[in-house]
DNA sequence: CGACGATACGGAACACTGTTCCGCTTTGCA
DNA sequence: TGCAAAGCGGAACAGTGTTCCGTATCGTCG
């Protein structure tokens, strides 16, 4: 069970409680800032919004990355997880599909400057973008052949290829009120439709 | 004149002559140097490849992205005047909007990063995306309205909004092989076509 | 042809990142 | 209560873009 719960990158937490109240501070400092700072907000910032030295963040989390993961895992599970939900209970699967991808999209841009980290070839980054990739492409993989075995999907996009076009389709989204990436979005949606 | 070419981001050639040919280096390097490391490649490597100091670099493009500019300066002045003969030559405005799309779509995704930089918030590149907007956005306008025009599309979609959302699908175009930025954008043209 | 002022040069220095390292403190158990 | 182990803070490092200024070069004018 270690072995998964750390493949999932969760990690046992840690056995006296100064560590524990640590990275408790950490975590909720770090959601502060990133709403008012984003997401690209200087360490330090997290650092000492939480009261804590540089050493204690990096000790929790090994990288930068992995703070963004932990501060935003209970909303990518959730909505990963409203992937099969959303099947059973739509019209149709492109509709399923469609309101899952709404979901996501919600999500990446109501958090500033996640969509742009979540690409960027920054190393140390890449962390962040395989968990989002692991977690959501198998939900998005079941939605697209749920909508191609309907007869509703013209293509044969791959769910990756997919996920990565909404992702960038929302980079810039939020500091940009002439650009709404939910319209582009629903275009995209749109064109995988089967032509007539 | 002089007020237009400003305007334009040109500067008058530099009087003395070892100007002129640091500042031709200075292209030649950077252009070298990007189709290597990438449009992200540090200054300084551009400056050792020039064979020049950093001041020199600084003195000829205030900023970086005014290197930028002036090396992609001709291809985007290339691709926007590609518009109205598209228009011209092709049989219907949509398909000349789609065709003046994957122009820019391939110079997008042949230059390492460029698409990224482009839209990053970084202070100093701002510059750099205002120059490819102000030239290429009225040029999408145009193919826009015509295609609006002659019914073949469906929303009212920015021009300025697609050009952002097609610069979008090209972020890490390169360097992934899994995504390919051009289905996607196909896909996003195909999504403007109204429904039956 | 030889000053000499304007122009341009080089690279050290600054401000700001993420990350590492290590001496010191705190904790929880024996 | 003592004391190893676990954790902590922040100085220090490496790598960015950018600024600054003493020095070198250029082109002109006498």
């Amino acid at each position: 069970m270690n072995a998964s719960d750390d493949s999932a990158g969760r990690t046992a937490p840690p056995k006296r409680k100064d560590a524990r109240r640590n990275k408790e501070a950490l975590l909720d400092a770090a959601a502060a800032v990133f709403v008012t700072s984003g997401v690209d907000a200087p360490v330090r910032d997290i650092a000492a919004k939480a009261g804590v030295g540089l050493g204690t963040i990096y000790r929790h989390f090994p990288t930068r990355a992995d703070l963004i993961i932990a501060v935003y895992r209970h909303q990518v599970d959730a909505c990963a997880e409203a992937g099969p939900a959303l099947l059973a209970s739509s019209a149709t699967p492109h509709a399923a599909l469609a309101q899952w991808i709404d979901l996501f999209v919600d999500f990446l841009v109501t958090k500033h400057g996640l969509a742009a980290v979540l690409q960027s070839d920054n190393p140390g980054c890449d962390a962040l973008h395989t968990y989002f990739i692991d977690r959501l492409v198998p939900v998005c993989t079941h939605l697209l052949e749920a909508a191609t075995e309907a007869d509703e999907i013209r293509t044969d996009l791959t769910a990756y290829e997919l996920m990565r076009g909404v992702g960038n389709l929302c980079i810039g989204a939020d500091s940009d009120p002439r650009y709404d990436a939910r319209r582009l979005v629903q275009l995209l949606i749109a064109g995988l439709r089967p032509p007539h």
